[in-house]
DNA sequence: CTTATGAATGTAATAGTATAACACGTCAAG
DNA sequence: CTTGACGTGTTATACTATTACATTCATAAG
């Protein structure tokens, strides 16, 4: 085990706005992917892994494009379904996250939990925050039964300001 | 006024999903924003007009691109900012809402009225419903405010099965 | 009426995001 | 050994969106 399950840093509501041992919190993450990943008999190849590790770097959605980049100086092909393919694994298998209103892509912070996330997304920062939000799904999903629509898969973004740059202001 | 406040066609919960009065439909809406238009001072220009009539026509979502072929076709400019500039501005003051799952546009439903939309996509026939939701935003309000963060703009989306499809398949 | 001003439109060029299609290599099942 | 599924690499292209600049139009000041 990584570290304490009541550790400090990530005991925060919103990770991503609080400053916290960063180093921790994505080594702890990527050993949730792995474990994950066994279990669902996922093959996390280097390039695959690399893409995950990237994204863990910091809480801020990157571009595929970005991702690519990184990927292509460090020896891997340099052609966007590269980076797509990659990208669209770890989204499938609930490791990444795909914020629609960035055109970008954020690692999951809680992988392998049940989980339902909303992003909250700091316009002048640009960190992207996972939050809970079961109640918020909840309520789509009330919303959406009273007409009768099933849904599959939801997205729920916000944009705003973080508690940071709320006070910088 | 164009029709009874009591309208049958336009009082199922989510209209997209039913068989109703389109034409009805359509023209309210545009009414409404006539209305909405005239209240704040906007100048709802032709290619403005014609772009909301073109979102009007069904309860889909269309592309900038698709919207900018019909305003060629029509005689208005054949570049992509004639369509984006139309679509911004409508967006801008509620009579157009941005689908980002999509990369597309529909017509708002409720111009005018104070609402939180939420959007329910049917993956089969791509009709894209307006769904009131201000139980799933005040959902998300809270959530963000357990982490201190401002929601300025956000966007709620599903997508999955409309009844209709839902019996098909 | 004329002119200054800002908003709206048109156009060209370009940037940014995403996918289709095919070739090649690996590896495990038969 | 061969087959077939999967993963990766590459080329080419499609789709989405914006920047920059020229022009026209409506409006209000002079």
């Amino acid at each position: 085990m990584p570290h304490p399950a009541d550790c400090p840093s990530c005991a925060a509501p919103d990770l991503a706005f609080a400053p916290h041992d960063h180093a921790h919190c994505r080594s702890d993450a990527l050993s949730r992917a792995d474990t994950v990943a066994a279990s669902l008999g996922l093959r996390l190849t280097p390039v695959r892994r690399r893409t995950l590790e990237i994204l863990l770097e910091s809480h801020r959605a990157l571009g595929a494009y970005d991702v690519l980049n990184r990927l292509a100086a460090e020896g891997f092909g340099n052609q966007p379904p590269v980076a797509y393919r990659a990208l669209d694994f770890l989204e499938e298998h609930g490791l990444v996250h795909r914020i629609r209103r960035l055109n970008a892509f954020t690692a999951c912070m809680h992988p392998g939990e049940a989980h339902a996330p909303a992003f909250l997304i700091c316009r002048l920062c640009n960190a992207v925050s996972e939050t809970a939000a079961d109640a918020v799904r909840a309520a789509l999903e009330t919303a959406a039964a009273a007409s009768g629509f099933a849904i599959e898969r939801s997205n729920i973004e916000a944009l705003g300001l973080c508690p940071t740059c709320q006070t910088a202001a």
